[in-house]
This record gives structure tokens, C-alpha cells and sequence, in this order.
DNA sequence: TATCTTGTTATACGGTTGTGTAATTCAACG
DNA sequence: CGTTGAATTACACAACCGTATAACAAGATA
């Protein structure tokens, strides 16, 4: 007699989006092992064999949640570039002091990428999400730094890439999981100080606060 | 009529060690999910309910082998400092090289520590845990610094060891997951290169290669 | 309004999890 | 050598896990 559950139908893509979106929330609040089929469709507002109607699994899942997350960390690097300055210079300093800054350096992003750091060293395509995003968030900081008035090689330019790739990843991970042991701005000026001391400029002096929302 | 398994008695000691390392294992082989109670016992050679009797709950026991892993991986990097060279500069190059290098760069000890980092945050424990063997490694970096022949005061010094450790940890953690990304010797020679130019100081040409093992 | 497709719910199943408790057997002691 | 205390095993239990399958109903189509 009791009555089935009233619900409506959805596309595709929104159902999808809303289980992975649920799924990334409850990792971040909860670790990995609190992503359970039945959190997670609880938390998109379904019932748990839907899971299994958009993925074949729940690898399958977890799979794409972590592709899309990485997905959101690079567009939100590669933000900052947008309606930016055009001084070569500036335009590093705004990249180097977004990368460990909120939303980038954030201790929820911080706790949900390291949730998949294992799986990534394990599973061959998370590996290859991995190595993707790393490099093009490191090619976008390599090309910036080829745009400066400076003169070097290529293979100085990549080392100068990695070298400041490590600073920013350092400091964005102290940051994020020990925000109160550091005072606020302190990161960013250090992250500024310390690229420009790799790259032999003055990234302090060019650094332009972002004027767009006066 | 089946007879029990035989077994010996043990120190609580070794007892304790051996399900901490056991509980460390198969978080670095399978992930958090996989130290399972009955797991963990099985790898430590016996039965389930041994783990109750030395540890509250399985919440401690993981707790104490953060704890155990945290200091481990702080006393591999001190044991550097031991034996080393009497100069300064090339103490700190040593000690740089050694901190992105194995076997305390590694996917393995990357992996085992990163299936920690959600809890951290959470666990006010662990947290504590965390902070402080961070400012252990980061004060032993910072006597370092202050041991080089230069003068700067003590908010640069903290500054620099802020910059320098987040190089450090920023190398150690890419050329750990991605091991294959780089050429031997490459995140060293960068480290070192990347460290010296924060702080002024030509580390390349400081660095002694361990001659403890001819 | 009647029909059909399929998105969605409902339910069941075997296996696993952490935990609580009683039964053993080891090893030290008198 | 018998006794005793406690380290260790053995077992039970409720809750939860991911998965499989069948029944239902929502909404487009005609």
C-alpha cells in the first residue's frame, strides 16, 4: 500500500553533475570512505541504484568525480589570466599569488585532492588525469615565465618552470592545511618573493591586486 | 574438538609495534580502506580481536601510526645532520639534496602520508601531530639558514624558511607521485639551484655527495 | 486520451566492517 | 608441580558496503 516515492525525471548530464558534485562534497567532508553509494545519492536527492544507471560503477564514479575535479582546479588557475594586466611581469605575479590564494589554496581542496592521491599512483587512467593537469598547470606557468624580458635557454626555462611549480605547490599545500600558521598575506608575498629571487625579478614591485571588483 | 591456534605471549611493546607497522603497510599497499581490522591482524599474525586490547578503538590505533609515521619520517630526515660535513652551506645543500631524494621522497611514504591529510584536518589529534613535527622540520631548515655566513634578521630568517621549506615540500611531493616526469638527479639539482637563489648563496657548488659509502 | 519508452524506485543478497563478550591457553609464580 | 592472572583466540552481532534485478511511474509521443 505505502506509495512510491514521488520524483522527476532529469537529463543526463544534470543527473551526472549532481552525483558527482555530491560525491566530491562528501569526500571533502568526509574522506573517501564516507562517499558511500548510498551518501552520495542521498546527497543528490535520489535513491542509490540510480548510481548504477549513469555509472558502470562505483570506480566508474569515483574516476570521473576526480577528472572533474581536477578539471575545476586548472580553470581556476588558468581564471586569474583572464582580464588580467598585460605586463609580462605582472601578469606572473597575479598567477603566482592566485595559485596560493582561496579558492586555489582552500583546506577543503587540499583534503579532497589528497583523498586521491593514492588512487592515482594505483590506477593507470587517474595517473594520466594526473600527469595532464599537472603539466598544463605547469606549461601555463612556463609559458608566462618565457614572456619575461629576460633572456635564457629552453633547458633553463624548464628548469625555472619546475623550480617555481614546486615553490607554488609548497606553499599552496602549508597554506591550505595549516592556514592559522601563517599570517594572511604572508604566503603570497613569500610566494612572490621567492619566484622572483628563482627568476632573478622584481615580481613584488609588478604585483597588481586585482582591480576588477572595485 | 578443533583445537585453538597456537600462539606465543609477547611484550605489549612489540605488540603495539607490530600492528602499527602492519596497519602502515596496508595503508601504503591499498589505501586507508584497506587497514582493515581483520587485515591488519592478519598481516601482524594475529587475530582481530588482539587490535582491541592494545588499542581503544580502531580510531587509536590509526592515530598512533600517523604519530609513528610523522616522527619517522622527521627523524630520516635529521639523520642526514649526522656524519655530515662541518661547513655550513654545505650542511644545508646535504640536507636539501637529502629531503627531496629517497628514501625520504617516495611514492610510497607520498601515498601513506597523503591518506592522512583529510583526517588531519578533522582530528584536532592529529592535527596537533601534524603542526608539530611541520615546525620540527621547518626549525631544523631554519637553524640551517641561520648557520650561513650572511646577515639578515630574524624576520627574513623565518621568511626564508618558510620559501625554502615550501621548495622543498613542493619537489619532494611532484617528484614523488610523478617519479618517472623526471630525470635522476633533476629535482636535487633543482632543488638546489632554487634554494641557493631564495637565499643568495651558491648551493651547487657547497654540495658534498655522501662519502660515508665509498 | 491511450501507449510506449525508460528514468527511477524498491528490494534483496552475499560479503565485510568495527565492536562486544566469553572461552581458552600460555607463562610466570608460589 | 599445581595455581593463577592475563594475553590471546574464538565467536556472535548489528550495521553497512557495492551490486543485481524487477517493479513502477513520469512524461513524451501519437
Amino acid at each position: 500500500m505505502a506509495s512510491r516515492r514521488p520524483y522527476r525525471r532529469e537529463s543526463e548530464e544534470r543527473r551526472r553533475d549532481d552525483l558527482i558534485a555530491a560525491a566530491l562534497d562528501l569526500v571533502a567532508e568526509g574522506g573517501l570512505h564516507a562517499a558511500t553509494v548510498r551518501a552520495i545519492a542521498d546527497r543528490a536527492g535520489v535513491t542509490p541504484g540510480l548510481i548504477r544507471h549513469y555509472f558502470s560503477s562505483k570506480e566508474d564514479l569515483t574516476r570521473v568525480a576526480y577528472h572533474r575535479l581536477m578539471e575545476q582546479m586548472t580553470a581556476d588557475s588558468a581564471a586569474v589570466l583572464q582580464d588580467g594586466p598585460e605586463d609580462a611581469t605582472a601578469r606572473l605575479a597575479n598567477f603566482v599569488v592566485a595559485s596560493v590564494s582561496p579558492p586555489v589554496a582552500d583546506p577543503v581542496a587540499v583534503g579532497l585532492w589528497a583523498a586521491f592521491v593514492h588512487d592515482v599512483r594505483r590506477d593507470t587512467e587517474m595517473r594520466h588525469v594526473h600527469t595532464t593537469n599537472y603539466l598544463s598547470f605547469r606549461n601555463m606557468l612556463q609559458g608566462l615565465i618565457a614572456a619575461l624580458p629576460r633572456a635564457v635557454n629552453d633547458r633553463q626555462l624548464l628548469c625555472d618552470a619546475i623550480a617555481c611549480n614546486g615553490v607554488i605547490d609548497g606553499l599552496w599545500l602549508e597554506g591550505s592545511i595549516l592556514p592559522e600558521a601563517f599570517e594572511p598575506g604572508e604566503i603570497a608575498s613569500i610566494a612572490l618573493t621567492s619566484v622572483g629571487a628563482i627568476l632573478n625579478v622584481n615580481l613584488v614591485a609588478a604585483y597588481q591586486p586585482d582591480r576588477t571588483t572595485p
